[in-house]
DNA sequence: ACAACTAAAACGAACGATCCTTCTTTTTGA
DNA sequence: TCAAAAAGAAGGATCGTTCGTTTTAGTTGT
């Protein structure tokens, strides 16, 4: 294939990323090796090295995008108005990002969540990736930040606690809901939903008295 | 050294162990040669490879000893009776986890939570590996999921929602938050307590009206 | 008390395997 | 027919591990 459209140049990019992209969901980066993907890929190490310069920066491509898509899939999500509950908001852009590379699988698996991790893993020893990471993720804070003020603002939650903490403590149960799927299978993100609405309607211990004397 | 005493070859051991564990802390596991590992703890690789097979028998050995650290964690706090409100059960979890291994850093922050997120991914690879994750975090789902049937007994959470899964998305905030620390650098567990705190201060959609009421 | 002895512990050079990458050659599409 | 794309053998480096040697702590004999 000499002269080849630019539809097939960037076919074979994207063959290549998504082959690369199993393995590496499968073994981690640096266990898996150039022959693995090459095997994965069906192409040959010159086909490869023709449209990524060695490992390193297939890996970083593979990085940005997967940090691409998670930031995608927690803003966009965020912009509906007027925001949706936490439990909802938090539930709807799991969904969101868990519906990412949905055709990605590792024996039967979503093989997206696993990803994920592997990445936050490359980000601990790349500084380049860690400032990618950061970025990102400095965004989503700064966008969930001003929802939890719109809470707070209307009188839906407690004004007397940090907006940021509560941010942080939504993405921090999302994220930690994206391990499980990589650790544990897959589930629905309706589970962490519910989990969500049902920390909700628990009273703080100088109410507790009050909620039980309701409940009887 | 011939003939040496218990104390002295446990202390080697423990010696190789705390030096493999900082470098993979650093690192990965399959990033780190046992070159690294070897500069590390200033052994040769005769004296290391009398402790222990190869790497990958020392990388189980680390594996295992953080996922014993954690469920420790996990699941003494949870003994406690009765049963503190989610947002104080999670951090003082939390703070618990963290208190592990705190001498050991990486460029002066705390490597422990960045190993546990490199355990994370060498689960994903590693079938035996996976079976002990899988058998410490179930007996720990279990231990919470009594702890939320307690709450909801006791009329302190709205009993329309499965145990289980309130389990898991109280464990997945503390995982994430975890995850955080290792990404994003040291912070105090009561940053996810107070978050939590104001999710509990939430009324879902159906008493939205109610609270305002109350506020005005 | 001290020197000789011994078995274990540690050393470290070196080996084979595997890794990533390069480069020449072959194939292919325009 | 030609330039681009793919192939794949091979190079150089690094990996994990082994194994013959040296060092050392504890024991024995006098």
């Amino acid at each position: 294939m000499a002269r080849v459209s630019q539809e097939h140049l960037d076919a074979r990019r994207r063959q290549i990323l998504d082959g690369a992209a199993l393995c590496f969901a499968r073994n981690g980066f640096h266990a898996t090796s150039m022959q693995d993907v090459l095997k994965e890929v069906d192409l040959s190490a010159g086909a490869v090295y023709r449209y990524f310069s060695g490992k390193e920066e297939l890996i970083a491509a593979i990085v940005a995008e997967v940090l691409g898509q998670v930031h995608d899939g927690f803003e966009e999500e965020a912009r509906n108005s007027p925001p949706p509950p936490p439990d909802i908001l938090v539930a709807s852009v799991l969904g969101r990002v868990l519906a990412t590379k949905e055709s990605l699988t590792v024996d039967g698996r979503p093989a997206f969540p696993r990803l994920v991790v592997q990445v936050w893993t490359e980000t601990l020893r790349n500084d380049e990736l860690a400032g990618l990471l950061r970025e990102g993720y400095g965004a989503v804070q700064a966008t969930w930040t001003r929802i939890v003020e719109a809470y707070q603002e209307t009188g839906m939650m407690r004004p007397d606690v940090s907006p940021d903490r509560v941010a942080r403590t939504m993405m921090a149960a999302a994220m930690g809901f994206l391990a499980q799927q990589a650790l544990f299978g897959p589930a629905s993100a309706e589970v962490l939903g519910d989990g969500l609405r049902a920390l909700m309607s628990v009273q703080d211990h100088s109410s507790v008295n009050l909620l039980e004397t309701r409940s009887n």
